[in-house]
RNA sequence: GGUGGAGUGGCCGAGAGGCGAGGCAACGGACUGCAAAUCCGUCUACACGGGUUCAAAUCCCGUCUCCACCUCCA
């Protein structure tokens, strides 16, 4: 079975045919590194992350580009608010963003290129564009440059809207535009910005437009066609519809498929930081384990809107928590395995990334596994242990996975140290228990639950792992 | 006004004409000194009103409610 996508411009799900056989190239909106990011941004991140390891497991050569915007209205207007140079706080969040990837078991980009390093890039774009036909500079000579939307017929193709029933821009000044519905590619220098976040180009000094450095760094890095352009939802009007309009109307073919991801809500609405509702990344890996963030993420399908709560967290938490039960107890009982995946994850995972159905067959293979180990049936426990390990793997779960190691708490010294210790005390509570003293071996227990070490009772003897 | 999406069992959340997704919680049982963990079992739902069909959560018509985009937004 190949891998299915569902593709937001022809709103069907299509086999996954791609430019180079063998090889994915992705886009992927990466974030105005304006504020702190919070947990909607960062599931894109966890999708396209998903979404890159699946195709890498399914034999792939991926290669992931997502842009950093380091130049913009609010950047500016944030940054002068608090009296440090624009390009020092874009780099504050910039460095943020990657904390927060990093932390929910993202792989870095392969390529992540800023959009103030590719001014000739998107100078080059506009001049096509302006030699086609496609673009003008502002009439009113302020330095903007706008792309016609009247000179480009199927401007509205990705968003199905006609361009007569969109509502105008509310802040219309005419600005120099032939028609309101007309989008900037390139911004005039304004004498209240610093010198510095301009840049010289034959239009007069300024700075890009926000949906003219995706295609023009798309194109660098992927060439003129790719295969797949994602961001969430509300990008698909009007960034993505004006990346494509630029790009096709410059003669690129761009991209073959539009993947959207749906936002994460907060009491039933969009979480966003106008409304106050966004639930920072650094405060949220700090109330749950990092792992069980990425994993309550991945619960809805990735076109679903998902709520974020503390219930949905806590049961990710406890979910989680099962799954990594069992890969103890099978490590115990069986060693190291192998790494496979069941035919009915890749069917869930190939149908447009349908991690719900991937992980009911993970909760499943857990089952049984648990099974196999209560009935001593090592060969059967072996078999579910190495399925849990591969869906782990490709969901990017597994607890040994590189990318968790970098957050402490499972130094191996130190996981010693505490085994002899936590050891030691089990000891006693035997002795304890040998002789009936049950309150005594309660009080150790008891203990060591306090301090986040469970205990059970297994015919080989207790063991213990730690909660937290 | 235009465009797109949603309403599912106590809660979360899949599915999209017929064979009970799954999770969390709860309860009952097995196991245990007691627990924990684990396993087995119970909880048979699809906003409302019509219609099509042998068969509808799924298709059609209508109604209600909610969300999003059309302005910066993952």
């Amino acid at each position: 079975m190949t891998f299915r996508l569902y593709d937001s411009a022809t709103q069907a799900v299509r086999d996954l045919e791609t430019v180079v056989p063998g090889q994915v190239s992705i886009y992927h909106c990466g974030l105005t590194v304006q504020s702190a990011p919070h947990v909607g941004h960062i599931r894109k991140e966890v999708v396209f992350d998903v979404l890159r390891r699946w195709l890498s497991y399914l034999g792939y050569h991926v290669t992931v580009v997502a842009n950093v915007t380091d130049i913009d209205d609010k950047i500016l207007t944030k940054s002068a608010e608090a009296g440090v140079p624009w390009w020092a706080h874009a780099y504050t969040f910039e460095r943020e963003l990657h904390d927060a990837y990093a932390a929910l078991g993202c792989l870095p980009p392969t390529y992540e290129p800023r959009a103030t390093g590719h001014i000739p890039e998107m100078i080059e774009l506009i001049k096509i564009l302006i030699d086609r036909g496609h673009a003008y500079p502002a009439a009113d000579g302020s330095g903007d440059v706008y792309f016609d939307v009247r000179s480009w017929p199927e401007y509205g193709r990705l968003s199905r809207q006609k361009i007569d029933d969109m509502e105008p821009a509310e802040d219309s000044e005419p600005r120099g535009k032939r028609d309101p519905r007309d989008f900037a590619l390139w911004k005039g220098h304004k004498p209240d910005e610093p010198q510095t976040a301009s840049w010289d180009t034959p239009w007069g000094r300024g700075r890009p437009g926000w949906h003219l450095e995706c295609s023009a760094m798309a194109g660098k890095y992927l060439g003129d066609e790719f295969d797949i352009h994602g961001g969430g939802i509300d990008l698909r009007f009007p960034h993505h519809e004006n990346e494509l309009a630029q790009s096709i109307a410059a003669g690129r073919p761009f991209a073959r498929y539009w993947m959207h991801n749906a936002w994460v809500t907060a009491a039933g609405e969009k979480m966003s930081k106008s409304l106050g509702n966004g639930a920072l990344v650094s405060q949220v890996t700090k109330e749950y384990p990092a792992r069980a963030v990425r994993f309550y993420l991945l619960g809805p399908h990735y076109r679903s809107a998902i709520e974020y709560s503390d219930t949905s967290l806590a049961e990710a938490t406890a979910s989680l928590d099962r799954i990594d039960n069992f890969v103890a107890r099978a490590r115990d009982l069986v060693g190291v395995v192998s790494s496979t995946v069941p035919d009915e994850f890749a069917d869930a995972m190939n149908d447009d990334l349908g991690t719900p159905g991937a992980l009911a067959v993970l909760y499943t293979t857990v089952r049984e596994g648990n099974s196999a180990i209560e009935a001593g049936d090592q060969e059967a426990a072996a078999r579910a242990f190495s399925r849990v390990n591969g869906m782990l793997e490709v969901l990017g779960l597994a607890a040994d996975d590189p990318v968790w190691q970098h957050q402490g708490g499972r130094d191996e010294v130190l996981t010693s140290v505490v085994d002899a210790l936590v050891g030691e005390l089990l000891k006693q509570r035997e002795d304890a228990r040998a002789r009936k003293d049950f309150a005594a071996a309660d009080g150790i227990r008891d203990t060591l639950i306090k301090l986040g070490v469970e205990i059970s009772d297994t015919p080989s003897g207790p063991k213990w792992r730690l909660t937290r």
